[in-house]
DNA sequence: AACGTGGCATGCCACGTTGCAAACTCGACG
DNA sequence: CGTCGAGTTTGCAACGTGGCATGCCACGTT
């Protein structure tokens, strides 16, 4: 068992209260008696007890960072900054992965971390906004990603139909016509599917061009091999000259495709991405991209977290599009 | 202020022992008591404090992971599986970054986790072995990847001395003479790296070739930036039939330099990479990489964890050479 | 009628910490 | 010389939980 307030204030002759204030570094303790008190510590190895601690507080420090998959490029960076942040603001993140399950989800939700963290910040994949507002524990929480219809809590995203309309003007301000999408999701839930598509179609409308339901591919997951799977789908009916796949790893999974079909990109077929992952950076060629604000993503959600009482609020992080290489 | 045993054994009428006897489901307690008890509990909401539970059985059922920057893909990838094993077995995963800074390091290892943590895996990139002896802190380690020297701590490792002798013999056995390495560390810290060079010079010499100190290209990071750099730096002196990169990530910076230059993969140049992290499988072309199991040494490191307390082991997690289409 | 037994419920306490308020010391000031 | 107050130290209680031991009751046995 390690030492304890009471084992220090022994070892130094003071009151276990003296000690506290010495750990705490309360104002009024004589400055030898400090000296003193520091000695034990240090000879004792003495480290607080965090529980008991938090038990007197009732905080823990701790939040939650709930996504599907922490090996998914977009969430293992979106994790770092988000872990980065948190350490200057004193936090510690702890981390939940569902792997997209609706039931691992919903316990999440409903307050499986019981008082064990501070916060939790959320990237739904399955569960819907009836969920969130059927929601009884009272543990702040900030949703990461698009969400729509009137969910009571807040939540930080960009602006998917804004992005997706760029992207979709990129690819026709340079020449291209037959432009699909690889990204869509078969269930409605995910929202920024849907939001990101729902872009898609206004600009090319906005073009003069009717959407062509066949160029609109499903995906089941947002893997590589997904994107590999629905390029190849697209290429049996009719090659595109552009591709605007809703992440970047169902970009690079397509760019994949393309290439062991013989296919140059972007000569034959130009990808536009989504999220600017690392691994798009240094694809050849280098992909072109919607780059989210990932720093000010991590880093308004923990705002919102730590202003939380407040009426929900709806917050627009920044993107820009970032042309590279595959346009 | 959420709902207490307390609030629960006054609203159905019972002890505070009672409700406490209900929530463990302890044997003895009256089907219609359990059931008024239980009533009250779904009404108040009433989730179990984990802070109090913890200061009693001085176990919180969280472990840290650490790790230089869990946005880098074989980081990710261990921890996903990391996650996933440790929610089967009951525990929580909390994830802290160090940047690969050396005094962040320090102080997670002298117990800056207090007692919030019930194990540390360790995945050390600037601390040496003295500073692991110079430990104090009681909490069980267990250290991921490579170390050498005598630390009196469990470690689990892939054997990176066969893993780079194999992915050599691979290359000689391709007909490839002008053999170089990215990836040296300047600082003789990094184990992984020095034996990795060890395994790479062993099989030259076996196979009755000198290494030549040009080839073996130090880096400063993993970064595919580094890896990009690397290999340019490579082709100003002397064009490589063959690079073995001591990461994946090293391995696709060094690609996209060579495609710069016009270079061809494998016709012009084979690579070796290793770590076999997602990006690799779907580059193009595919990369050959040295495959750890991740899951074994995710799972052999909890093991360890739990077991802590018998003498230090050394504990060795299989690996695979994946042949795809870089060589 | 006394006794034993098994089923069930409860009170007390400790886990390690800190807030609160009181108590004590000592020099300065009227 | 008494009083005041700043500086310093302390004891007590409480945060929410669960281990322990004990108490109580009904029922069956001797």
């Amino acid at each position: 068992m390690n030492a304890r307030l009471r084992d220090v204030a022994e070892h130094a002759g003071v009151s276990v209260r003296t000690v506290s204030n010495v750990v705490n570094g309360f104002r009024y303790v004589a400055p030898d008696t400090r000296t003193r008190v520091q000695a034990s510590i240090d000879e004792l190895g003495y480290r607080p007890n965090l529980a008991a601690r938090t038990l007197r507080h009732s905080r823990t420090g701790l939040i939650a960072l709930v996504v599907p998959e922490i090996d998914s490029p977009y969430f293992a960076e979106l994790a770092a900054r988000t872990v980065r942040i948190a350490q200057h603001r004193g936090l510690t993140v702890l981390i939940d992965q569902t792997d997209g399950d609706f039931e691992r989800e919903r316990l999440l939700l409903h307050g499986k971390r019981g008082q064990l963290v501070d916060g939790v910040l959320f990237s739904p994949w399955a569960v819907a906004p009836a969920d969130l507002a059927a929601r009884t524990d009272t543990v702040p929480l900030v949703l990461l990603g698009e969400h729509d219809g009137p969910a009571p809590v807040d939540h930080v995203a960009i602006d998917n139909v804004a992005a997706a309309r760029e992207a979709t003007r990129h690819l026709l301000a340079t020449g291209r016509r037959r432009i699909a999408v690889i990204g869509v999701q078969p269930r409605t839930l995910n929202a920024s599917a849907r939001q990101r598509l729902a872009g898609y179609r206004q600009e090319l409308e906005a073009f003069g061009l009717a959407p062509v339901v066949d160029r609109e591919r499903p995906v089941r997951r947002l893997h590589r091999s997904d994107g590999y799977q629905a390029m190849l789908e697209l290429l049996d009916s009719e090659t595109p000259d552009a591709v605007f796949c809703f992440t970047d790893q169902l970009a690079l999974g397509a760019m994949r495709a393309l290439a062991e079909r013989g296919l140059s990109v972007p000569d034959d077929v130009a990808i536009v991405g989504f999220d600017d992952i690392e691994d798009g950076r240094y694809s050849v060629p280098a992909l072109t991209t919607v780059s989210p604000d990932k720093d000010q993503i991590a880093s308004l959600a923990l705002d919102a977290l730590a202003a939380q009482g407040k009426p929900p609020r709806s917050i627009i992080a920044p993107h820009e599009l970032i042309v590279r290489a595959t346009t």
